[in-house]
RNA sequence: CCGGGUGUGGCGAAGCUUGGUAUCGCGCUUGGUUCGGGUCCAAGAGGCCGUGGGUUCAAAUCCCGCCACUCGGACCA
């Protein structure tokens, strides 16, 4: 049963216009508040909350790849950051430099980390020597510095809160592996746990990460059919080893480069969760991920029994491991309702003096505003299946947004006129060329989101030029 | 970075054209009332008008710079 009434009045319908409903939604959940400097948001508790999870959640999937964390410094020395050329071709423009300690000029000015490839080189050269040390498999948590000119919550900061791996391995092929094993771990858990279907697949050289030989990326489609890469993933065979002068010895007694990979996810896919799963009344959070799950009202609270029996069914859900706020501040029963809704709390639980006398309570489902009656009885496995349920749904609901705006094209007109009527991913054959990718954004609008691993036979040529096609590429608008 | 818009108690706005004591609604505090979809009543607190300079007897209001937000564009690992 869909709410006829919109409940929230505060947040602007994202068919009036995505991007303000996208801010409001923001501010309006406290997940983020700004700061005085441009691009620097204040990530919120209960924004922080939700980054809180995703870490605890991911770094056990690390750990269990035998992932160790560490912590390098936040400044890169400028002679540091240059040792690979494409690499800080790509950064330099985006830097933040400290050029003074106390109040004095410093001989080098240092970088404040925009992704630390570079430390993590530097300090690899000290540790690997022998076959023996590696792999090398290293994660960090840590924020990063990006000097963008525009700015958006959480899809585009200047600092951000992110994870980097970096590994080192023997040989290109164990490298490789690691790659596609982190770029699974990220599809998996956007999927299982975030409820965002991805598309999975490999960056053209025109999109892929300086210094890196293959990207690889994790693509997700919005609720206004723009994309969002989730995560990626590098491999970089043994070309920093080489600028860096990483060797090892190996088995054979001969010195041998080691193979490098990196890979990462950031605070941007919360903005993800916001724009896949909201909707007018405000956030919509996949239960997995959710800081609070259920959501308890006392209904006519002040009533003899009624707040005990809301503690005795909070105590309850807690004890089977569910994450449980209950309300019984003096707001009215409507307000609380209209506030965890804009929230985006999954599971609403209602239980007032009527529902004692029948041992039962009210639950209703954020996704889709339907109200049932439960008993009390066997409240903790009702809860259960609901929230599970209520995952499947959102993955449903943002799978069909994806299949239904995925479609073939087989020309660059036919892109740009589906493009601009109704967005989404546009798939078409591709020779490869960069001249065709960048035809395409000049004309279409749109640029390659990747290369999918699921390929498909559109056509024998490029519908750009004309030559014999290597690929299917989908392409699109990206946040 | 280029172009358009915006900036007034916590939030949303009026006031600016035509300079002259700071307005309204929501929220907040207190007391009462109500409680199954943003209850109602009463009293109260809260504002260097984004910021710096200029014009003027006098600036929220006029002029210039800067900062931030926002919408396009460019850029974006």
């Amino acid at each position: 049963m869909a709410q006829d009434k919109k409940q929230v009045e505060q947040i602007t319908d994202m068919e009036v216009d995505f991007a303000q409903w996208y801010t409001d939604v923001c501010k309006k959940a406290e997940l983020i508040d700004y700061s005085s400097i441009k691009g620097m948001f204040i990530y919120r508790p209960y924004g922080y909350a939700i980054w809180e999870n995703i870490q605890r959640m991911m770094d056990a999937e690390f750990k269990k790849y035998g992932h160790e964390n560490v912590y390098l410094p936040v400044l890169i020395p400028e002679s540091l950051l240059q040792k690979e050329k494409d690499h800080v071709e790509g950064f330099a423009p985006e830097c933040a430099w400290v050029t003074m300690g106390g109040s004095d000029k410093l001989e080098e000015r240092y970088c404040v980390r925009p992704t630390s490839e570079t430390l993590f080189c530097e300090h690899y050269k000290n540790i690997i020597h022998s076959w023996r040390d590696l792999p090398k498999l290293y994660n960090q948590w840590c924020s990063v510095l990006r000097w963008e000119k525009t700015s958006r919550p959480f899809l585009r900061h200047r600092e951000f809160l992110w994870q980097e791996g970096h590994t080192m391995h023997a040989t290109a092929e164990e490298a490789r592996e690691e790659t596609q094993r982190m770029l699974n771990v990220y599809a998996d858990f956007l999927e299982n746990v975030l409820a965002m279907p991805v598309v999975k697949g490999q960056k053209t050289d025109k999109e892929k990460f300086n210094g890196a030989e293959e990207t690889y990326t994790v693509e997700c489609m919005m609720h206004d059919k723009k994309a969002l890469q989730a995560g990626t993933s590098h491999y970089f065979g043994d070309g920093f080893a080489k600028a860096f002068d990483i060797t090892f010895t190996g088995k054979d007694n001969q010195l041998h480069y080691p193979h490098q990979t990196s890979w990462g996810v950031s605070t941007r896919m919360i903005g993800g969760i916001i724009m896949t799963h909201g909707d007018n009344n405000g956030l919509v959070l996949p239960p997995r991920i959710a800081p609070i799950q259920v959501v308890i009202i006392p209904v006519a609270q002040h009533k003899e029994g009624v707040l005990e029996a809301n503690r005795a069914v909070m105590d309850r859900l807690v004890k089977a491991g569910f994450r449980v706020k209950m309300d019984d501040s003096d707001q009215s029963a409507g307000w609380k309702f209209a506030e965890y809704e804009m929230k985006g709390i999954p599971l609403r639980l209602e239980l007032g003096p009527k529902d004692i006398e029948k041992n039962q309570c009210v639950l209703v489902r954020r996704d889709s505003g339907e109200k049932t009656f439960v008993s009390l009885d066997g409240i903790e496995d009702t809860v259960a299946a609901m929230l599970d349920s209520i995952h499947d749904g959102l993955y449903a609901k943002a799978k069909k947004n994806l299949e239904d705006n995925t479609y073939a094209c087989s020309s660059l007109e036919e892109v740009r006129e589906k493009m601009q009527e109704r967005g989404g991913f546009a798939k078409t054959m591709w020779c490869g060329d960069e001249a065709c990718e960048i035809r395409m954004k000049e004309e279409a609008g749109v640029t390659s989101r990747c290369i999918p691993f699921a390929q498909e036979h559109l056509g024998d040529v490029c519908p750009i030029c004309g030559k014999p096609a290597k690929h299917m590429v989908y392409w699109g608008v990206a946040y």
